[in-house]
DNA sequence: TTGTAGGCGTTATCAA
DNA sequence: TTGATAACGCCTACAA
């Protein structure tokens, strides 16, 4: 079933059929019946490539995540699809892992889709050496890319970021001030994100007038398990009375830990996580955690998005040249629960 | 950057070019890496449209979840995405959402991008009234659909389910057994795999000599406040001594309403979830929870479709015809944690 | 309001 | 081993 068919069908050319599809208003009502009667009879779905190969776009947008069942990146993909949509953009997915070749052959394989844009949906995008993220650098030179929670300071690139650092030093203040002196971060990724939360606790410990060499900072997998064990030796080394994570799954490590370890919570021991997942109220019991905003981040990142894709005209017909910021930060905020205190 | 730009820079014709990049044996060294010199230099891509419409197919597999958020689904989509395309092919992301009507327009929107199939993941897709899935069964015609647990008897349509039903019995069986005589269960959604499970409960309670009208099954939405909440009424009616939810959530549901009663678990009451999701681990105590064995629905469910997508060949070249089943079932497992005695 | 014809970037089929 | 050239299905001037 082409226009070809559906056009012979209804007795008239494919250019009114073309017409009827695509809504234009130069329609005589008795032919828009007819070529409807017989797409509808017919059930007719117009060919996709056909018309992105005569109109230059396919109106799809290419998502790239480094794995789509990270609770984190899992909303994202939802949110940003879902807005998407609303704005009669489709998305074509590409889960790349955390190898770099493998986010370049994604990149690539979207370009070959010819999409109108790139979102790359989470920090693990901004690799360590600049020269490594030239792929993106240059792919931004056809279409523009969106980074949700990373930042690269290139043409055409725009970043939507969370104020992760902000964040993370209200919550070091905020234990502090409801009593835990003696505060330890866990971490487990150094990507763009993980080196602003370092920042933040930083910032939040200089606040507070503690000097960085009694800041204790350690590094962990992102298992349970093995942030539970970590702070377990730590602790057994010299006791703590609050634990910052840059996780919620690492805060469920936290837990884990105390629970182990039979200290209280919040009496003895605080615990505020990072990003506010499901996975912060599933725990019990269930974590302070500082929300990163992400439904925010998708949200104004596709607004953007949408402007730069389709620039408003004036009344000459003239595009009026895009304001849309490289760079839109999000304030993080702190959501209490049971894990601490205040 | 075109075909046609590529041609006249390496002063071959674009059927030489087109050879090259599409691996042909049938050229000479010299032309090849002529036209891989000057493709290097430009960085051309070819235009998958242009592709999919010369060949007629792009290959690419939609995907349709209701809700990519929910951590069963986001697994799948993730363990789909990354096995199709290590099969060369792409995948095409459609949230839509529980609404019936959002459903059949997401299916319109990839048959429109001409995908060679469909994978419908999740039992959301199986409509009560067999009439309102009729969109698959007839989209079914023109492509293969795969479901990812769920089963609708149609022509082309291919599905692989987890033994929900026998999850569940075995689940109930060994409760019973390690000494809860009071089990009740709870679950929130109607969909074909939860009347499945149902059935697992009933056929445990009957193995187990327990009358029909004695079985507790109530129903809740999905949300730890809510199972909570009902939890504590029914309780309140009349005490049990082990829960069976219909999902981890709900399982974090049922520990939040033990913590609250102040009752010990598993010494008083013992719970088994179901899906084995991140979800199970992180509760405290760790749920134990009857694994659906989603990987291998998914792995089960591509190698199924590459069979259909690219039926082998004799010696003659004739294709021989693929002996897919229409229906693939997987042997659900009692993961065992902290939440139950045996 | 309608129809004709050229173009979009490939692939594939012939000849050469 | 190469190169013309006709599909592929649609959109969009332009002409009628």
């Amino acid at each position: 079933m082409n226009i070809y068919d559906i056009s012979k069908a209804a007795g008239v050319s494919i250019a009114s059929v073309s017409r009827v599809i695509n809504g234009a208003d130069n329609v005589s009502e008795k032919t828009r019946k007819k070529v409807m009667d017989i797409i509808d009879e017919y059930g007719y779905t117009p060919n996709a490539y056909a018309r992105g190969l005569g109109r230059g776009s396919m109106k799809t947008i290419g998502i790239m995540c480094s794995d789509s069942s990270d609770i984190y990146l899992a909303n994202a993909i939802y949110y940003l699809e879902t807005e998407l949509r609303k704005n009669g953009y489709n998305s074509i997915l590409c889960c790349t892992g955390y190898d770099l070749e493998n986010k370049k052959a994604g990149f690539e394989l979207l370009k070959s889709r010819q999409v109108d844009a790139f979102i790359l949906a989470g920090s693990k995008f901004v690799e360590k050496k600049l020269e490594d993220d030239q792929y993106i650098i240059d792919g931004a030179k056809e279409h523009p890319v969106m980074l949700v929670n990373g930042f690269i300071d290139a043409d055409n690139v725009y970043s939507t970021t969370c104020d992760d650092k902000g964040g993370m030093k209200d919550a070091f203040i905020k234990l502090y001030e409801s009593g835990s002196k003696n505060i330890i971060y866990v971490y487990s990724s150094d990507s763009y994100s993980g080196m602003q939360k370092i920042e933040g606790v930083k910032a939040g410990a200089k606040k507070c007038n503690i000097p960085e060499k009694n800041l204790r900072i350690i590094k962990g997998h992102k298992s349970y398990y093995d942030i539970a064990r970590l702070l377990d030796e730590e602790y057994a080394r010299e006791p703590f009375d609050a634990i910052i994570t840059s996780s919620d799954t690492s805060g469920v490590g936290a837990v884990k830990f105390a629970v182990k370890r039979g200290l209280r919570i919040p009496e003895e021991l605080q615990i505020v996580s990072f990003n506010n997942s499901k996975l912060a109220e599933a725990s019990t019991p269930e974590l302070t955690s500082v929300d990163t905003m992400l439904q925010e981040l998708c949200s104004k990142t596709c607004k953007s998005l949408m402007k730069l894709l389709n620039p408003e005209v004036d009344a000459d017909g003239n595009s009026i040249p895009v304001s849309v910021p490289k760079r839109t930060i999000v304030k993080a905020k702190l959501v209490k629960r049971e894990t601490t205190r205040f």
